[in-house]
DNA sequence: TTTAAAGTCAACTATTTGTTGCTTTTAGTT
DNA sequence: AACTAAAAGCAACAAATAGTTGACTTTAAA
């Protein structure tokens, strides 16, 4: 699926005629700048619009270089996508569960105020190819089980009852956010994630939250 | 923008060489096949993968009909979103605010689950153009202003303390489950429904929760 | 200096949106 | 029943863009 994975793949096999593991440097230089570019187009034009070529041009390089890695346009955008997930977010440390989430959502409104963000956030509402649908899919559950976590630990700490959904939780908490930020790519003010966050902690710590099967 | 309502201007118009309204069988027959049409096909391939084409053939139609009263894929798309929000969904009245806002969900949820709402909802994620994008917001806006109604006539009958922020907790409760049924088409069972509204209940009646401005 | 991987270039195919001119059908009028 | 104008059908277009191919050039490592 990832042509990037297949070409370094055949490079380092390399028979009798191969002079081994070549043109790394070249080859880098060029997947980070296709990468980069694709991300501004998608921020400058969203998904649908955007085209091959002009990525192609934003990177400096020819379109036929993008179709020799990347073998359609799905998954050029399912690698650019990918690769801005690649670092681990901190978890966050505020010493208080409010704290945390408050941490948590303005970094995600922040994130999503910054113009490559903005892209991938395009990317991600408007998937239609099966590839970025698939990142889109990993992308939520790796967020989904980051927040799960954050609640648990504050459960564990005793700031709330042993009887709350932790998921359930997070799904609160973040779902009013991101739908602002995604669907219309709306600007979220802190007074209402912090509403937000209020209204979902004061429900939690109610005793006799049953638990959802999911 | 809609090209139907022009071509009926246009023929109620009509000049001295015009015998007044004519063809509103046909013509009605013709648009209601080629929405119900793009309808079906939206399901059946989502927004991005929809070829007029074979909307013209579902519907029976030519493929320059449909050109010729909608200018492009995205008013047709719009046009046919726009044709289903028109009935207005009854106000759920079961006496509580709790079971409002349950019927209010399940209605969702199982609009969500036949074939034409899902080609509906498919639209309304994966939209890229201004036309389509244009009809979501509206809708957005329409069932936000719903939701808002239905805790207010709550706070009013008593059932919440005045102090609530009726647009937030309609914005808490129905955010999780739209994200879910919108972003992946997934199913939303009852519990989780049900522990939503428990969580988003419970938050709210707890007094001082602040305003927000938005 | 040599070599093979990787990039460039130009020309190509296929698909799909949207257009145009002409012909045919249809439903209301006479 | 014949007439007429709106609207549908049909076939042949143009334009944009995804994706392909083959011949040639550049690059970095041995």
């Amino acid at each position: 699926m990832n042509a990037k994975t297949t070409a370094v793949a055949k490079a380092q096999a390399g028979d009798r005629r191969t002079n081994g593991i070549q043109r790394q440097g070249r080859a880098a230089k060029v997947v980070a700048s296709v990468l980069r570019a694709t991300g501004e187009e998608l921020n400058r034009v969203g998904y649908a619009n955007l085209r091959v070529d002009e990525v192609a041009e934003r990177a400096g390089v020819n379109k036929t270089t993008i179709y020799r890695r990347w073998p359609t346009k799905a998954v050029l955008v399912s690698d650019t996508l990918d690769s801005h997930f690649q670092t681990e977010r901190p978890m966050p440390e505020t010493g208080s569960l409010r704290g945390d989430i408050l941490a948590y959502l303005s970094n995600m409104v922040t994130l999503a105020q910054t113009s490559m963000w903005r892209g991938i956030f395009t990317a991600l509402s408007g998937r239609t190819d099966p590839e970025v649908e698939a990142v889109a899919r990993k992308l939520y559950l790796r967020e989904r089980a980051f927040r799960t976590r954050l609640v648990q630990r504050a459960i564990e700490r005793g700031e709330l009852p042993r009887a709350v959904d932790a998921e359930l939780i997070g799904d609160m908490f973040s779902a009013p956010i991101l739908r602002r930020l995604l669907t219309f790519g709306e600007n979220v003010e802190r007074d209402y994630i912090e509403a937000v966050i209020d209204v979902t902690l004061a429900g939690a710590a109610v005793a006799g939250v049953r638990n959802h099967t999911a």
